[in-house]
DNA sequence: CCGGCCATTGATACCGAGTATCATTAACGG
DNA sequence: CCGTTAATGATACTCGGTATCAATGGCCGG
């Protein structure tokens, strides 16, 4: 998977070059750490791994590579923020599953949340501009074996 | 109204008491701020409201009734948390339309959101325990008069 | 009505997540 | 290779909320 990783690495460096980020040293460390990332995570944890990085410059990565689309902020259960990788295939609104036991997420796209939502609210004239959605859970694997907790 | 807000403050304490919490002063002031309130508000502006009463306490009381299902917590488009008085008719599981611009909050109960997760999780088998959704828009009124921003 | 137990209070300090500031550094285009 | 300018990172700050803990005061039993 080394290869994937610096794949990754690369492809989002880039995303943010075509934004007009410079190419430095520190930005280059942010994006391998979370090219190696296979879960969500907070921004602490990766702020961890990077010692060395300072502490605004793990933040400011962060923001500019969910504002070019490549992460997603995931809102936990407990309310804690994470953040996510997000799968090139589907970089439009989408919503996750998130399995509570492992922290694995797989993306929902073939829901018409929307549309649902439409409908109800048209009969109360009220018109609907977005919404955030976040579904929890268990995956197959960790429900096929709950007793191993992590 | 104010008949109302006293009834609603004293049924808030009634729901407290019942839980086994006790029935003092400062409390009281708590609960009969929340009781004027029609909008969602923030921890914090209800603090301001209550100047001589001590930061952890309102916090305090906020948490016991959200426990005790009489407040709703509501995520607003900006993160921003809010607190929401549930409506006495629908304590259970429900969601908001919230309008962006005049803060007003409609419940929605009839959308069977559960249902249609349920079957789109189902394929993947994942086994979905809860859900988090809010809903962010405009009401009827504030779509009629968009010129006047609060 | 009184006394005491114990929940509650509130001042204070702390925490976690994120932002503002700003002098220093280093990308990168010419 | 040089200058502009974005980026960095140390620091201090904000904001929302929690832990601590001595002092207070509800409320219950006698």
């Amino acid at each position: 998977m080394r290869n994937r990783n610096y794949a990754l690495a690369d492809q989002l460096l880039e995303t943010l070059e075509e934004q007009g980020h410079r190419d430095t040293e520190p930005r280059r460390k942010v994006v391998a750490a979370i090219a190696r990332k296979n879960r969500h995570f907070t921004a602490e944890e990766l702020r961890e791994e990077l010692p060395g990085i300072g502490r605004a410059t793990v933040y400011r990565s962060l923001k500019l590579l969910v504002q070019a689309g490549a992460l997603c902020r995931v809102m936990l259960a407990d309310g804690a923020l994470h953040y996510q990788l997000n799968d090139s295939a589907h970089q439009g609104h989408h919503h996750h599953l998130l399995c509570v036991h492992c922290g694995e997420s797989e993306d929902l796209q073939g829901c018409d949340i929307e549309g649902q939502l439409h409908s109800v609210a048209a009969a109360r004239q009220f018109q609907i501009t977005g919404h955030w959605l976040e579904v929890y859970g268990q995956c197959y694997d960790c429900a096929e074996s709950p007793a191993v907790p992590a």
